[in-house]
DNA sequence: ATTTTTATCGACGGTGTGTAGACTTCTTTG
DNA sequence: CAAAGAAGTCTACACACCGTCGATAAAAAT
């Protein structure tokens, strides 16, 4: 029921709401300064100017701005998924544009990406949105499967998982994204011609 | 430097032996009941039937007791690692195999290996236990891939996680393991005609 | 049998959390 | 513009869990 953010609040442009942003902020700051264990409500709310007491009267809980920060940037990710699958390009075309696509978007937001990642277990919530996002690319993969082969959500689903968890090491390692790519796009293809000569 | 077990304890075949034992066990069992989180070093020590303080004379955290409980699973995996690689069968054969072996290993263990993955995010010996596992098995996989295509380390790895990642979750879910299994091995052999071909 | 090691416990201090209640500052509107 | 009310902030408290210290009991070793 309750959202991300505390029902406390109604929702008006008001002032607050740049404290609202201010602690996300923060909190993603400290989320690459200190990491999510480290990080404590009060170091949030130091770094966005105020005290402990009074970020509670924006979210309920560490928990609750981390889950928002989560929603902010997948929601942010949604609004320029430029569901780039033209009808027009091959299937590999559109699966290297899509590989390379979430390489970019490792790059830009690797930080509370990883952090969906490693919240997902304990967080209902953040779990619903990281496998949303998760389901709802394999969903659009499915239909480009489908071009090429006999189409099997199952397998577009254990292929994006794949590509998540690919990526999420690379993140963590500082390896080099343009290749993690290439490997993954390698998979996709590979797959999509085992599949059909069968 | 330091191992799981606080090297406080001298290592002979004393009494406080089947107490470690019993910890772990007793961790695991509400690793089930209760989830990582909820579960805590006092809920662990009554269940083993000491002290919370007696308990920090075998481990030196909750942690620490989730550590050597995950490197006692993970021990026991690696024992029964009957690397099933015969030179004779095909690769297709080989790949079925080892993927109806995970799908029986997260049959048996998932609880821990659920917690394996969860952790290893935050906790550095976790994520060295299970990396390493993963590792391991890709190794063996690239030199199965090598038979039949192009032999490709970062591919078998890619792949590798895939497997984790989708046991993961089908393991969260519980989900039918027979039939991620089936789509995991049609995932590998599909790869492998998708790369001799070129 | 006494000495040493192993094991256990009660009690303390610390850190971080979430909440209650008083107080201040905006904003609305008669 | 003033009073009422809403929005925002702070100090103080109570709580839960953690990790450690020092005293004590049980077991082994000599």
């Amino acid at each position: 029921m309750a959202a991300a953010t505390s029902g406390k609040r109604r929702h008006g442009p008001r002032k607050g709401d740049l404290r609202e942003k201010a602690i996300l902020d923060a909190a993603e700051e400290l989320l690459g300064r200190d990491g999510i264990e480290l990080m404590t409500v009060e170091s949030i709310a130091n770094r966005a100017g105020i005290s402990r007491a009074a970020l509670y009267f924006y979210f309920g809980s560490k928990l609750d701005v981390l889950t928002a920060l989560v929603k902010r940037t997948v929601d942010a990710m949604a609004e320029q998924a430029d569901v780039a699958q033209a009808a027009e390009s091959s299937a590999d075309d559109v699966i290297t544009a899509s590989v390379r696509h979430t390489a970019d978007l490792w790059r830009e937001h690797g930080l509370v990406l990883r952090a969906a990642v490693d919240l997902a277990s304990g967080a209902p919530e953040i779990r619903g949105l990281w496998t949303g996002t998760v389901t709802r690319y394999a969903a659009a993969m499915t239909e480009v499967l489908s071009r090429a082969s006999r189409p099997d959500p199952a397998m577009a689903e254990a292929l994006c998982w794949m590509t998540e968890r690919t990526f999420y090491w690379a993140s963590v390692n500082g390896d080099d994204l343009d290749r993690t790519a290439e490997t993954c796009a390698q998979i996709w293809c590979a797959t999509i011609r085992g599949t059909t000569d069968v």
